[in-house]
RNA sequence: GGGGAAUUAGCUCAGCUGGUAGAGCGCUGCGAUCGCACCGCAGAGGUCAGGGGUUCGAGUCCCCUAUUCUCCA
């Protein structure tokens, strides 16, 4: 690893600030222009409603009209702040919804809000949402505007402002702040909002010619079959107004393009598709930035924006080539270069890591795209982290976590280039041996095998096809893969949907569970919901699996890597009779803790009040093994290395496992000083501190945040004062000396870059040692020796058994050769070749010589008697087990030119002792399992061969 | 979640339709040399990832497990 990035990568601070010098560079020039930037703003609006006059005038921004893709962003912001919204930052690229791998849209984060799960953040709200968007990818760098990374600017309303207050502002700000003429301005309405249309028209003043009407597949948005929805309204920009009002057809991306979308939410749609008006109507809008730029910097598309030229400036550095001058082939992949850059860059800096899975995988194919399109423009070296730093330099004003994440997001990009590189060395070999054979044609099942057991592109393939002049069956290869997504949807199972819908349902209708679990592990609640066997209930006997919800609790809910609480409710049930319901694990969904049990006795009913009891011994292991992961965490990076991040954890009851990123293992000696520091730290008895704070002062104050994860506006930070400071939500110790003791347990690879630590706390600590310490003794019992010197023993005992082992087979090969030199003088002449060799036969029984040997010797003796002799050697290898026949058959050059081949021949003489066997032509090995039948088999076969030879 | 592939000497890898486990580099010794590098000769080094099965016989065929690579969702 060391050696490969010495040997092939710049060094990064040469790099790093070559890039820089790039950057400035390009920002001081600017990108090319060749549209004309649009005209001065002329003096905009008819007449608005006195409604709207007010906040109109206190709306006109007096300063010069934003350019770049920062002052583009800022003036959104400012403008829908002046108008009461709260300002948001951008949420993570990984979304808090588990079903959506990635940020897709700037509403994404509001959806639960939208969908009236969670509370909103404000009446009304603004944000640039990062955004990632991979579904056509292979339109990056080849159309105007398509980006795997934008970024959203967005305006919301929650049950507050509506359509007419929306449409108008989106106007003002389109016409006034961006200073667009409304010539160059079309909008389009839903085919059936005449509401819509009306406020263009009538409110804000639209040419109605330049109003137009779409359909639903354009506008109307919906966030699935059910739930809210609503038409929406859009509008576009003009590049070539003089073209005239008639016939516009907004599908002309060379005259319009589409830069802000208004959602208005006023409908709920049922599973039956009726549509029902909602009595609180919502706004959601979104305007892509890097649209916006475009307009307004006067460039052809969105890729020579000052938002992402810049990076292609530094990919033409890097390649030795100058974007002007290149043609569409070469401009496309500095363009792919440029969006992809940003995409991984940001993807990494919020923790994603490039694998094989989910995001992970979306990761690694667009890193790869970034590789392979910098071979094309005949960059041959690896130049990822210097497209990384650029891009990180580039975006850190606005997105600072960037900055932070700077060495990882490099080293990151680093690993993956250099594996990708190994990927391609080998498919490039593997080419290599397909065209040595001199094929007419790559078939479409080879360069399929290729890229979907190889990862070699299909691009490459045709590109080195094409150098030796062969093509590739293109329509093979589409076959193949159309073959392969087929068999990964039908294998697509789904899940039991029935339970964890109820369950779902239940949680979604519960108000969130208050955790008492810090302070109690036992206290008061009240049954709020219950689920029997997967459905909703009002009422659980003894017997029944339920899954229930209170209105507080003591348990804790699974997450950040601890196990559920287990326990006991107890209460005076529904007969009054008593109800115990044991508690086997608890989860959480949203903010609702899902206990999950049994009902032991008696009878549960919702409203129910019950004890809420959590087994004690239980929690103080898990707690044990928390704090302990905490110290083990803390442990790796005095040891190993400061900079090691938290891959994964679990804290169980009886063991805790913790993965990190680290590119080697951790040594014996490492694990034994970690080991050591950490029963120091334990037997140091601190007291944990555990407080909770505002984030901002958390992170200040030095605690770790895991990588990638989202943390609420207040966090829990769990101290162990001059040891460890982490943000965890978990229970804990509430001294160090509480765990007792600590033991690794294991240290190995998950996968690549990842290592994995397995260890014990407290009370399990010692059942692990017991258990150790019997093996130890049973063997040291066996083989008689004191504990301490098994190690020894058994190393004796290896050296002495493969002694033995060599002695006993050479004094096999030595028998053997004695009992061979005795037949030689046996062989016997049947014939001669027309050649005049002789031709002789050997046909003779040998036991008590095992199959490998028996070849030996009769190689030997054909070797010995001449290229015209026929051995043929039978026997037994144990002469007191009748069930083994062994036969074998060397025959010499003219033997075989005769005719005879002792593979063939050798099967036929095994039949006759009920097996068979082969070989090649001049030797051959058979074996059998009637050893009675041995005698008679050798004779035939001397007579076959007397007949054959003579 | 579903496919495909790989795992053989310290390292990089051959080993075809089952039939005596190999090469290159590295290592050790000897030779050659004033000495070193190169070179020549000899040698050590393998439970063919682990476990089960088929077969007279499995590195090779089948199944399971582990690890790594890779594609699809």
């Amino acid at each position: 690893m060391s050696a490969h990035s010495s040997s092939r990568g710049p060094p990064a601070s040469v790099s790093q600030a070559a890039c820089r010098r790039v950057i400035a560079a390009a920002r001081r020039r600017g990108p090319p222009s060749r549209h004309p930037a649009p005209a001065a703003p002329r003096r905009p609006l008819r007449d608005h409603g006195p409604a709207l006059r007010s906040t109109m005038t206190a709306a006109s921004p007096a300063g010069p009209r934003p350019r770049s893709g920062a002052e583009i962003r800022e003036a959104f912001l400012r403008f829908y702040e002046a108008r009461d919204h709260r300002r948001l930052p951008s949420a993570s690229l990984v979304p808090e919804d588990p079903t959506v791998l990635l940020t897709i849209a700037g509403m994404l984060p509001f959806k639960p809000v939208f969908l009236g799960q969670a509370e909103r953040p404000a009446p009304r709200a603004t944000s640039s949402q990062k955004c990632i968007r991979t579904n056509d990818i292979e339109n990056v760098g080849r159309t105007a505007r398509h980006h795997t990374f934008f970024e959203m600017l967005g305006n919301f309303s929650f049950g507050d402002y509506f359509k007419e207050q929306a449409i108008c502002w989106a106007w003002e700000l389109s016409t006034e702040v961006f200073g667009l003429a409304p010539r160059n301005l079309v909008v389009s309405v839903f085919r059936e909002d005449d509401e819509a249309e009306a406020i263009w028209r009538d409110v804000v003043g639209v040419n109605p010619k330049r109003i137009i009407r779409m359909d639903e597949a354009d506008n109307f948005w919906a966030s699935g079959p059910t739930g809210p929805c609503g038409p929406c309204s859009e509008i576009y920009y003009d590049f070539r107004p003089e073209d005239g009002d008639d016939g516009i057809d907004l599908e002309d991306d060379s005259r319009f393009i589409e830069f802000y979308n208004l959602v208005f939410m006023q409908y709920n749609r049922d599973a039956a598709g009726v549509l029902t008006p909602l009595a609180s109507r919502c706004i959601d809008t979104g305007m892509g930035l890097e649209r916006m730029a475009q307009i307004l910097q006067g460039v052809p598309n969105n890729y020579e924006t000052d938002l992402i030229y810049p990076l292609i400036e530094t990919a033409a550095g890097l390649a030795g080539v100058a974007y002007p001058a290149l043609d569409e082939k070469g401009k496309t992949s500095l363009k792919v270069i440029g969006d992809h850059s940003r995409a991984v860059t940001q993807l990494i800096g919020d923790g994603v890591t490039a694998s094989n899975l989910g995001r992970g995988y979306i990761l690694r194919r667009l890193l790869r795209r970034v590789v392979r399109h910098g071979r094309l423009l005949g960059i041959d070296r690896p130049f990822l982290m210097a497209m990384g730093e650029a891009a990180i330099t580039l975006m850190a004003e606005v997105h600072p976590a960037l900055e932070e994440r700077r060495g990882a997001i490099v080293a990151e990009l680093e690993r993956e280039e250099a594996r990708f590189l190994e990927t391609l060395e080998r498919g490039e070999k593997l080419l290599a041996e397909v065209l040595a054979a001199r094929p007419a044609q790559i078939s479409g099942a080879q360069a399929f095998e290729l890229y979907d057991t190889y990862g070699f592109p299909l691009e490459l393939t045709e590109e080195i096809a094409e150098e030796h002049g062969l093509s590739v069956d293109l329509a093979g290869f589409e076959a193949a893969m159309e073959q392969q997504r087929q068999r990964a949807k039908a294998a697509a199972v789904s899940i039991d949907l029935t339970l964890q819908e109820a369950i779902d349902q239940v949680a979604a209708a519960s108000q969130a569970t208050a955790f008492k679990g810090y302070e109690a592990l036992e206290h008061p609640s009240c049954v709020l919901a219950l689920v029997v066997n997967g459905a909703p209930a009002e009422r659980a006997v003894a017997g029944d699996r339920v899954q229930l919800v209170l209105d507080s609790t003591p348990f804790y809910g699974e997450g950040g890597g601890q196990v559920g609480d287990r326990g006991v409710l107890s209460g005076e049930g529904a007969g009054g009779e008593g109800v115990i319901v044991l508690i086997e694990g608890v989860s959480r969904n949203r903010s609702v803790f899902v206990h999950a049990g049994r009902v032991e006795r008696g009878q549960l009913l919702v409203g129910d009040l019950v004890t809420a009891q959590v087994d004690r011994t239980c929690r103080r292991r898990a707690q044990a093994n928390h704090t302990a992961t905490h110290l083990l965490q803390a442990a790796l990076k005095q040891v190993v290395d400061p900079a090691i991040g938290q891959a994964g954890s679990l804290v169980d009851f009886d063991r805790l496992r913790f993965d990190f990123h680290c590119p080697r293992p951790v040594s014996a000696d490492e694990l034994e000083q970690i080991e050591a520091l950490i029963n120091g730290w334990i037997a140091e008895a601190h007291d944990l501190e555990v407080q909770e704070m505002e984030i901002e002062r958390a992170r200040a104050a030095g605690a770790v945040a895991m990588f990638g994860e989202k943390y609420a506006d207040v966090v829990r930070v769990v101290d162990v004062p001059g040891v460890s400071m982490e943000l965890c939500g978990g229970t804990h110790v509430a001294n160090t000396a509480e765990i007792g003791l600590f033991k690794i347990i294991s240290e190995g690879g998950v996968a690549a870059g990842i290592r994995r630590i397995e260890a014990v706390a407290g009370p399990a600590v010692l059942a692990w040692v017991a258990e150790r310490d019997r093996v130890v003794r049973e063997l040291a019992d066996r083989f008689k020796v004191q504990p301490g010197e098994i190690v020894e023993r058994v190393g004796a005992l290896q050296d002495e058994l493969k002694a033995t082992g060599k002695a006993l087979a050479a004094a096999r090969s030595e028998l053997a050769v004695a009992k061979a030199a005795a037949l030689a003088a046996q062989a016997v002449q049947v014939g001669t070749t027309s050649g005049g060799e002789p031709l002789k036969i050997l046909v003779k029984r040998l036991d008590g010589v095992e199959g490998a040997s028996l070849q030996v010797v009769a190689q030997k003796l054909q070797e010995q008697v001449g290229i015209g002799t026929a051995v043929v050697i039978g026997g037994l290898p144990d002469p007191a087990d009748l069930g083994k026949v062994v036969l074998v058959a060397a025959f010499g050059s003219a033997v075989v030119a005769a005719g005879q081949q002792a593979g063939k021949f050798i099967g036929d003489v095994a039949k006759a002792c009920g097996g068979g066997g082969g070989g090649r032509p001049n030797l051959a090995q058979a074996g059998g399992r009637d050893g009675s039948a041995l005698d008679g088999a050798l004779k035939a076969a001397e007579e076959k061969l007397r007949g054959a030879l003579g």
